[in-house]
DNA sequence: CGAGCATGGTGAC
DNA sequence: TCACCCTGCTCGA
């Protein structure tokens, strides 16, 4: 269950145990064995993520291009019976990576790689992303900025979690429309998205609660989600907000819940600094 | 045992 | 805006 950190940390995984390496390649599954009978045995280049999607190289113009979706996994382990449905296994005689409920498996050439890099907004995880290109598509949106914060066409890599808990640190209304985000607010944004998925990237877990609000600080509980990480208000739906103590909501918007305070992101504000790092 | 749910995305209407 | 896809886990009967 991934946002762009997780891609990000498995592509630094395969890297470690394949990269340069002969590699076994099957499809316990079934669903992909005519692609993984043409890479078996080949030489694994490298592993690449760009926002949620992962490339996996073994020649320049052959690319297995992996999304997990909603509740795809990528397990790397050391070599064991296949248990469950996998649909790919990269394997060594001492580590195998299993493949299970992806939205995409699929064996591209380097064109098809470019066509989806070039579909996918700039992913705060890369030292070579645009913030401005992000910037220019929000401005250029009535939509609200909660929903253009999860096209990836506009920013590539944040999902539901890192959605709601950056526009809570920012103090914006989640439905503020995107072209009357502050280039100011938005700058502030980017920068958060790059710190906190970075800090994603090395811990394994999404963790947003500032220092000065964490349950230390506040003399409550400790209260880490399933997802792994202590958040303000990601589904935190009626519990009082860890900064001002109004009750967290959650509003369905296009299929999804964003969450969010009532009282620190009122309706209409644009943003406001209240949550340092 | 079935229903419902999950950090995502697509395609049809 | 909805149905649907992929899998595994939890919860209630």
């Amino acid at each position: 269950m991934p946002e762009g950190h997780v891609l990000h940390r498995l592509a630094d995984e395969l890297n470690r145990h394949f990269a340069q390496r002969v590699v076994r390649v099957t499809s316990p599954q079934g669903r992909f064995a005519d692609e993984a009978a043409v890479l078996d045995g080949r030489e694994l280049l490298g592993a690449e993520a760009w926002g949620k999607h992962l490339f996996v190289a073994f020649d320049p113009d052959a690319w297995i291009h992996i999304h997990l979706g909603l509740i795809g996994t990528l397990t790397l382990t050391e070599p064991e019976p296949v248990r469950g449905v996998v649909r790919l296994r990269i394997g060594t005689d001492e580590q195998v990576a299993d493949l299970r409920g992806p939205q995409t498996c699929a064996l591209i050439d380097a064109a098809r790689v470019a066509t989806v890099r070039a579909g996918l907004g700039p992913d705060p995880l890369r030292a070579d992303a645009d913030p401005d290109l992000a910037r220019r598509r929000i401005h250029a949106s009535a939509k609200p900025i909660a929903a253009l914060l999860l096209e990836q066409s506009v920013v590539s890599g944040p999902g539901n979690i890192y959605r709601a808990e950056v526009l809570f640190r920012a103090g914006v209304d989640p439905m503020l429309p995107g072209k009357r985000l502050p280039r100011t607010v938005w700058n502030r944004i980017w920068d958060d998205l790059v710190a906190l998925m970075t800090e994603g990237v090395r811990t394994g877990r999404i963790d947003t609660v500032a220092e000065e609000h964490t349950p230390e600080a506040m003399g409550r509980d400790p209260r880490v989600d399933d997802h792994g990480g202590e958040v303000y208000v990601y589904r935190r739906t009626g519990q009082p907000c860890l900064v001002c103590g109004a009750t967290v909501r959650a509003t369905p918007l296009a299929g999804r819940q964003v969450y969010w305070c009532p009282r620190c992101q009122r309706p209409g504000r644009t943003g406001v600094r209240r949550v340092h790092r």
